[in-house]
DNA sequence: ACATTAATTGTGT
DNA sequence: ACACAATTAATGT
């Protein structure tokens, strides 16, 4: 029991270095209880109320909301070191989620009470910092969706979508379909495979069946 | 091994 | 966006 204190203080500074406080990583390795996801998992669903706040540690958990004929738009990965916003909103002000929060296969996170953030909030700067700067991250990002939907830049929403895949599968092979792609990006599959062509043209991706991989990056 | 079907991808309009 | 062709994978015989 104690080592397994000591491993999780351990991945909690490996991790998350901004915690530079012996008595929050003491109070978080206490209350926490670590999640491995050997496949893929669901860990929140639209409408639920979160009882655990995901510290990722590994792998990756993909965010996506429903939109309204009932698809699923992909919104953001989370990796090691981040947290999800959203939930942290959710506990917060107890409400229900508005998102779904899925686990690639092989990820792992520590799971924080519900309860415990308000204490820490008032407690630790450090937690408020963390807490802080994760809203300011999802910020920006939506920001750059925003822009990027405004000029219409498919191409670079495909290539950054492909890039973030490749990075949450860990591998520079992404299996996917270009149905699949042109679903999340709420474009059309003709469109795609036209724009992973002149990719492939340009020397970012090279293209096989359900299989795309990305070059140079 | 071969034929049949289904799914994915490519192309022209 | 739609229609259709071409290619490849999956399945049955």
């Amino acid at each position: 029991m104690t080592e397994n204190l000591q491993q999780t203080k351990e991945i909690l500074k490996q991790n998350f270095p901004i915690f530079n406080n012996e008595s929050l990583i003491d109070r978080i390795a206490n209350h926490a209880r670590v999640f491995k996801n050997e496949k893929e998992e669901l860990i929140v669903d639209l409408g639920d109320f979160p009882k655990w706040i995901p510290l990722v540690t590994k792998g990756a958990l993909k965010i996506s909301r429903a939109d309204s004929d009932g698809g699923e738009i992909f919104l953001y990965y989370l990796y090691p070191g981040q947290t999800c916003a959203m939930t942290l909103n959710c506990c917060m002000i107890d409400k229900p989620s508005e998102i779904r929060a899925v686990a690639e296969a092989g990820t792992e996170y520590i799971g924080l009470p519900r309860k415990s953030l308000a204490e820490w909030m008032m407690e630790f700067e450090e937690w408020r910092q963390f807490t802080l700067e994760s809203y300011n991250d999802r910020y920006e990002n939506l920001l750059a969706t925003i822009d990027a939907i405004a000029f219409h830049k498919l191409d670079e929403r495909l290539l950054g979508l492909l890039q973030d895949k490749s990075i949450a599968l860990g591998s520079t092979k992404v299996e996917i379909t270009h149905k699949k792609l042109a679903e999340e990006l709420h474009s059309s599959r003709e469109v795609v495979s036209r724009l992973l062509k002149q990719l492939e043209k340009v020397g970012k991706v090279s293209l096989q069946r359900n299989q795309i991989e990305l070059i140079d990056f």
